[in-house]
Order: C-alpha cells, then sequence, then structure tokens
DNA sequence: AATAAACCGACCGCCCTGGTAGGATTTATT
DNA sequence: AATAAATCCTACCAGGGCGGTCGGTTTATT
C-alpha cells in the first residue's frame, strides 16, 4: 500500500470544495458530514492543505475554507505532496538519513544504484499522473456520478486484478 | 513512502542472483553478505520470492537460488509483487474490507469515485513504469557501475524518470 | 559423522498511523 | 455584551505493521 488516509480524506475534501462556489467559506464540520469522517482529524488535514497555500480559510462564525485557486489550476501532485510529504518510493529517497542499511546512495561498490534506477523511474511514474490530473477533472468526476449510478473506471493499468471498480 | 524494505531488498537479491552464471547456486550468506543484509531477513525474503516461482532453490552443503528464468524474461512488477502484494495506492484497493472509511466503493452518493479516478491512475503510473523495467535492464546497470564511482542520477521529479540515467 | 545450506514458525520492540481530547482564539449574530 | 460557530493548536494514546531475531528441522555434500 502506498498512500495513507491523509490522502484520502485530503482529496475528498479538495473536492468537496471545488464543487463549492469559490470564495464562500465551507465548514469542515459540513465537509465531515458530508464525507462521514471525523471532524477532529480533517482539522489536521486541512492544516496542512492550508500550510500549503492550496486553501484560504476564515475563522469565526460563519467561516471555512475555500480553494485558494481555480479547480484547474491546481494539479493533484502539489495536493498529494502537501498532504504525504516527498512522494517517494523509498525512505532513503526522502531522507537522506544514511544510517539505515535500506538505500545505497553511498557507492557501496555502485551497486545498489540498480535498485535506484528502478526506484526513480517508479517516482516517475507516479509523479507523472499526478501532475497530469487537475483537481477540476475530479471534481467534474464527481458531478457527473452525482446521482447516476457509478460506472466502471477504466483500469488504469493492463491485466492483474482491481480491474474491480465499479460500484 | 511507498514500498518497505522487502522491495529493496528483494531487488537486490534478484539482481544479485542475475549477475551470477545462472544454473548455479548461490548462497544467501554469500548475498547476505556482499549486500551488508541480515540473513534471517532475507530468509523472509526470498522465501516469497521462490512461492511466486521467481528463484530456485537446492537445499543443502553448496546449495542455494538461482533465478527461474533468464533476467530479459523477468519484469519488474512480478518481483514487486512478489515482493509487497498487490500494488495498490491505497488500502482499499487492496482489500475488500469495507469496515473502514477509507474508500467508498460504496455508492455513497457516488462521490469518493472521485478520489479512486485519481488512485487508479497512479496505479496504473506505477504498474506501467515497473512492467517496462526488466530484471536484465537492472542487472546490466549495475554491472556497468561496478567499479566507476557511482555518479549521480538525474532527479525523477519532473523528468520522466526514464531519462534519467545518465552515464 | 559433520557441515552447509535451505526451510519454517514463533516471537518482539519500535514507530507510525489514525484518531481523540481539550482547549484557545477569532468572528458573526443576537 | 453575550453567545455561538467556527478555525486553530498541542498533547496524548491505542493498535498494528515493519524490520528483525531466534531456535530448530530438513536436506544434501564431503
Amino acid at each position: 500500500m502506498i498512500f495513507s488516509s491523509k490522502a484520502e480524506y485530503g482529496v475528498r475534501l479538495m473536492v468537496e470544495l471545488g464543487r463549492q462556489s469559490p470564495e464562500q467559506p465551507t465548514s469542515l464540520k459540513a465537509i465531515a458530514d458530508a464525507e462521514g469522517l471525523p471532524l477532529a482529524y480533517l482539522e489536521q488535514v486541512v492544516a496542512r492543505l492550508r500550510k500549503a497555500g492550496l486553501v484560504m480559510s476564515a475563522r469565526g462564525a460563519h467561516g471555512g475554507y475555500w480553494l485558494a485557486r481555480p479547480a484547474e489550476e491546481i494539479a493533484m501532485d502539489e495536493v498529494v505532496h502537501a498532504l504525504e510529504g516527498t512522494i517517494a518510493p523509498m525512505e532513503c529517497f526522502v531522507h537522506d538519513h544514511t544510517e539505515r542499511v535500506l538505500c545505497s546512495h553511498e557507492p557501496d561498490a555502485g551497486r545498489g544504484c540498480a535498485t535506484k534506477l528502478l526506484w526513480m523511474r517508479v517516482q516517475g511514474g507516479v509523479i507523472r499522473s499526478l501532475q497530469t490530473t487537475t483537481l477540476a477533472e475530479l471534481v467534474e468526476f464527481s458531478r457527473r456520478h452525482e446521482r447516476d449510478q457509478a460506472e466502471p473506471l477504466t483500469p488504469g493499468h493492463s491485466g492483474d486484478g482491481r480491474t474491480a471498480v465499479a460500484v
């Protein structure tokens, strides 16, 4: 498994904000209720988005959150990065703490680098798919499936289970 | 962070086996020493590879492991899948235990599906990059860097990661 | 017989994740 | 002015997974 629930919750939150008319604050409470998520935890999640400048907030009664930019201009790699930190397939990519054996940046006979080649390709694959998806797309998708039954997504790759989506 | 150390260790192990002449067993001990990894833990790792049919083994003195197929015919998605299980960006992709709030397969107003669209693209990106990399490539890469000082890979971030190889 | 290896299953400490609790501060409404 | 609604902040906590160890059994070679 790759991303934690922060990513899931945070993305849902962003989609929810994208569905609202901008400049008009939406309370976390409303979102928590709509999505069935724990409010207190959402607070922590949205804090990251705010610090990353993706959403803005107003305090006090009738306060809330709204998108800092139009959804069309928000690429999902920004969102996920804000929520999860560095997007990397392996520990050593994020911290350069050489304590662990895990990675071999060090020219340890140069061997470890082969794995690094692999992980960099994976990282590239992830980041590219995130970069090429905008929040607007997700909002649009969410709108289209508002009432109608959900339709099967086309699997993002060939083979291997998980073709299953639907419903 | 995405993959666990099992993936790192397992890939290193496979590369190491790929460097050896096939059909000739290499002992785990040798690999553990060469890579500086704990032997007992490697046993667990290699067990997964064996059960997946990627390596074969011989017991007894002068026993060991070797690749079940030529490295050219081993795509890295098989390897990683054997080591890590289903390759998925989110819990709910692997287990369909609907207990958690995490995912919304369920037609919960159809909203949750927007996030699913995103995760499927990510999953596609990961799997594609793994599928298009063969073990042979990594072995070759490892051979080329045998003696020379390790040179920095260009960061995979904006690039597609595949350009990043250099040298 | 002795040794070298693969195999197996149980165990265990640490840390991170997901979540809660309780408050402090700001603002709108009455 | 008082109240309520909301953001904001910090600390805390239980559970589980991860990385790793240990002891032992089996199989083959010398």
